[in-house]
DNA sequence: TGTACATCAGTGAACGCGCGTTCACTGATGTAC
DNA sequence: TGTACATCAGTGAACGCGCGTTCACTGATGTAC
């Protein structure tokens, strides 16, 4: 399913964008064969060959979408010593991601992630899994050594992400007076309070 | 719109609820006429006579139950004196909401709810509004009083509401091993700490 | 270097199906006298 | 209390449309000799 000739990647790279677009512009029910066809001026041919259906096509873009923002968080992980600056670059990080990738984090946000993460979910969950145990790998040692309180990891990931979702979500909907960048200047600390021991 | 004889009532209601529960078997694709009349034994022709259309079923459905969590939520402030026990049962309210309404807060926790919230949203919005600002005025003078952290109001809903969210979404999806009655142990104390002055 | 050939990539007409919506109609309810 | 009538509620066949998918075909690319 992955293409094997340049021009190929090219093909699918058009299809995936133009869906992106079509997704951000229009929403889950804007969808659909004609329309991602219409916005990449490719065939209808041309995505099955590459993606076999539309929720292959959906499944494949959120995949993609998903592993650039995780992988980001990733790095700003990796790149910090203590909890506190972990904690604290990782939520400058995703509001960050989402400006940049306004339409990207439009999908992420969406309950059809959620979906995908459940009904196909065990493929992309396996698929990215590598990337979400590295956040325990990096938060524990930090637990254990009395850095970070004594939660469950599920927990510590919602008191983290949770705050920077929901300022994301009000963001992405447009309809608010929520400042981007007075987030990134207020949340990290407020968010690293929740957390200290 | 509304029915004017108890008969129509109880009609509305049956559709209502039998969207709701295909909406939380099929997602937001299984919502059909189709489905809708077959899961509630209505016709298509009544669904029309009191809704319009499939939009307005499905705004109306948002509608009722946006309104009952939301109304919760402020009964639980509004018997609260002082700003830490008041954060702190909102965050217990909202895990024994989506327990008891699970469908509900599926439904609620979808991006349909943030379309309707943006496309016809001026309406819901205005509807809901009265509550929100309720949130407000019980949220300010505590603000003013020094028992909350000076935060601009967004942020402040952000971070209560955010990490609940978090869990309730993980909770929902069913995948993960997030324990609602440790959630509701931990959280309202953590999220707190974000909020302290 | 040139040629033959297998594979990959791309096309668009055609398909059947299920969708949302309409409408002419029947039945139930409530009200006026 | 009984009857006539207007309005509300409910029905299901029928409609056209756009959907996802298939398929026979053409063209491009890369490789073997």
């Amino acid at each position: 399913m992955s293409p094997k000739q340049q021009r190929g990647e090219l093909t699918a790279d058009l299809l995936l964008d133009a869906a992106l677009r079509v997704y951000a512009a229009e929403g889950e029910r804007g969808i659909t064969v004609g329309a991602i066809t219409q916005a990449s001026g490719i065939s209808q041919g041309s995505l099955y060959h590459h993606f076999g259906s539309i929720d292959g096509l959906v499944a494949a873009l959120t995949h993609r979408w998903l592993g650039r923002l995780l992988g980001e968080l990733g790095m700003s992980l990796q790149r910090s010593r203590t909890a506190r600056t972990g904690i604290r670059a990782v939520v400058r990080t995703y509001l960050a991601f989402i400006q940049e990738h306004r339409e990207a984090a439009l999908l992420l946000h969406s309950s059809m992630a959620d979906r995908y993460g459940m009904a196909q979910g065990k493929e992309l969950r396996d698929a990215q899994e590598a990337r979400l145990s590295a956040f325990a790998l990096w938060i524990q040692p930090r637990i254990d050594s009395g850095e970070l309180a004594p939660l469950p990891l599920p927990l510590i990931e919602s008191l983290v992400l949770g705050p920077v979702v929901g300022v994301a979500r009000r963001w992405l909907s447009g309809i608010d007076d929520v400042d981007l960048a007075e987030a990134a200047r207020v949340l990290p600390d407020r968010i690293w309070r929740s957390l200290a021991p």
